[in-house]
DNA sequence: ACCACCATGTAAACGGTTACATGATTAC
DNA sequence: GTAATCATGTAACCGTTTACATGGTGGT
């Protein structure tokens, strides 16, 4: 699965222009999809070329025209026919717990801001979710769906949250003494 | 960061062929980050020809020779070098999370069938965090940042589990009942 | 017979990020 | 004056995956 096919995805929202678009993968899925302006706007132009999206120029005062997609028909089979075939893959990867796994090379002041950077980022990332889980927010189109997955990174980033509060000062102490297990061993 | 750092990293653990480098990634970090041999191997070449590890060749009765890599001082400084400059990111990609989203356009029981993989699919994952964390398993290098990072897995695959145990029916009865909605506004 | 394990490597293809290029409008 | 928002696109670069290539050993 790739941009292309989330494209097709946020069309069955309405129709929007890539920038829109961009914006919606934002509030939509970037806790478990990313995509800039970079992919987005060939992944739109493929589509176009392929059918699966039509595209009109709507011209605007003071501004550049804007091109509005829309889902075509054989989009729409498109779409489903993807889904049906993508399998459900997961992965995580993760510069933060590299470090942290290697946190006992690093000075235990770092690993201490490491760890509240991101339960700094991750804060509003979880209220934002809880909104949306809620039912309120995400713009509209609150379907069963939308609550789904909203409700997993609440939940997810929740417990990641409370995992990294809970253990902070156990690993920042125990990269601090290097020699307590040592001295536990020599009966100290 | 890329694989050239984590192998830097797992040498730390001591020395290892390319082989069981791969092998040490899948049990420590599989996690948080994959790699596969065909970019273990170009990485390796690269540390070598820049002098951040050595390498001599290991005859071996019946079997090639194989290649057993050490970190040298010049590497242990260039890791540390890399891991104080890396920002902790972290980043999820989920088809898993996709196809939830637009569950409402796919079969309740393909969607009911997907959640059922990715619950099979995490549970022994988690029993093996589980081990991990308490110490036990994962050879040896029980070092504290260890532990954190297979705590973290299990607290948050953990929670993962437990939400789309939860709410598995609901969305599945959701989806089933598309006019639910329309029904409930028309006063039905 | 066949598959898994050990062991190393290459090369094409892929998909995505980053930076660049342009430019008007509105708000601080 | 500086930054954010709206709006579209290109191209170089990056790192990884996938598939291929090779080949002996040990178990069922």
């Amino acid at each position: 699965m790739d941009v292309k096919t989330l494209c097709l995805g946020v069309l069955t929202e309405g129709d929007k222009t890539g920038y829109e678009i961009k914006h919606r993968f934002e509030e939509a899925f970037s806790h478990f999809f990313g995509a800039s302006f970079g992919s987005i706007y060939p992944a739109l132009a493929e589509l176009s070329r392929q059918g699966l999206v039509s595209c009109r120029s709507v011209e605007q005062d003071k501004r550049p025209d804007k091109k509005v997609y829309s889902l075509t028909e054989q989009g729409q089979r498109a779409l489903l026919d993807e889904l049906l075939a993508t399998p459900p893959r997961h992965k995580v990867r993760s510069e933060f717990l590299v470090l942290m796994y290697f946190a006992h090379l690093l000075p235990p002041a770092r690993v201490a801001a490491i760890i509240d950077q991101m339960i700094a980022h991750w804060e509003p990332v979880v209220a934002e979710l809880e909104r949306c889980a809620a039912g309120a927010a995400c713009d509209k189109a609150p379907t069963p769906g939308t609550r789904f997955a909203a409700g997993y990174g609440r939940a997810v980033l929740g417990a990641a949250l409370t995992y990294v509060r809970e253990h902070k000062a156990e690993l920042v102490d125990a990269i601090g003494e290097p020699a307590a297990e040592a001295m536990a061993l020599a009966g100290e």
